[in-house]
DNA sequence: TCGAAAAACTAACGGTATTAGTTTATAATA
DNA sequence: TATTATAAACTAATACCGTTAGTTTTTCGA
């Protein structure tokens, strides 16, 4: 019955390594206080709810990814440092797969706090596409597209919707790079 | 106790219309059964699980989806029909975005009926990337590309991620334009 | 030192999918 | 047509799940 110094912080983390460790669906509350050292009911005196501790594992996710993604990004070119971050974006996903799901799976009602969260990510894109020589409208547009292109891509392959006979390394290449010299033909040259 | 003349099928088409109804994340098999006017036990004369359920909810909504899309598609050209097969997808996501959602909320153990019915439908694009001008391997790489955008745009808007300042409609014909551009640009001309 | 607040606990509730065992209705067979 | 076997409904129970209420214990601040 002593205390056991637990806090919302220490909370998220456990569970984000319980998730890594038995994957999403196998998560329970119960086996995540049976790690804890404590009884299920206890944790509410620290979150408030299973979808707000959700909410707050997916932000977890969104603040690794970004320290991962935006560390030492030393690049010749925009085009270069967008490269970067895209091999990097899908690098994170396959490292840490089961908590990656957890950005998506949330459910849409009262995860704003969440969403800011991944605005942040979106943001830090933005100077890349602006030094490109986007539009600020062609901004969002092309910073939606290569987006939806990552993440569709991960979660196509991770629920095997890819067969095996082609690489999906290989893919992911083609599809960055496609992108990327749409990005080159209609907005610029080689040296940005 | 009379026979209420259930079988597989229509179980899974009733399952279908509850989820498209009150939505993914609130579907039992208790709401379920009751509107089949039969006790949930009763269920597993005619399935195995839910998540054996959750699959054949799947491969419904790739078939109407199949179905939606290649009815009546003519094409001046290969670009049109893919640029259309585009817009018609994210048109069933959006009329039907609960039911779409079963498609890769599958547990990835054992979905291979699933996984084969999707195969169809992507099997269905290869014609007309053929027709392009793509080599075999790039036709997987291209399918591959456009399938991973088309589901992640599909995905994050849904979700959320999108924010409301620019209008998703036009973010989604740029990218589907800027894909097949790239493929123009790539692989010939005006006319395929 | 005492009192209040925070954090642990126990116990219970309603919900879920699932299984075992039983009865009933249909279909096939003799 | 009568009988039997099979399939489909049922009842009842299990083991989870998240969540809440109420209680005890610990800790910290006045």
């Amino acid at each position: 019955m002593a205390r056991k110094g637990l806090n919302t912080d220490r909370i998220v983390e456990a569970a984000a390594e319980l998730i890594a460790e038995k994957g999403f669906d196998q998560f329970s509350l119960r086996e995540l206080s049976d790690r804890l050292g404590v009884k299920t009911a206890s944790l509410y005196n620290h979150i408030s709810s299973l979808s707000e501790l959700t909410s707050n594992i997916g932000q977890l996710a969104f603040e690794r990814m970004a320290r991962q993604l935006y560390n030492g990004t030393e690049c010749k070119s925009s085009f270069d440092t967008l490269y970067h971050i895209a091999i990097g974006y899908r690098k994170f996903a396959k490292e840490n797969p089961e908590l990656y799901k957890t950005i998506v799976k949330i459910p849409s009602t009262g995860g704003s706090d969440l969403i800011e969260k991944g605005q942040n990510l979106v943001h830090s894109l933005y100077p890349v596409l602006e030094a490109c020589g986007l539009s600020e409208r062609d901004i969002i547009h092309f910073s939606r597209t290569i987006r939806s292109a990552m993440h569709g891509f991960i979660t196509l392959e991770e629920a095997g919707f890819f067969g095996t006979m082609v690489d999906a390394d290989e893919s992911y290449s083609y599809m960055v790079e496609t992108l990327i010299r749409s990005l080159k033909n209609e907005y610029g040259g080689e040296d940005r």
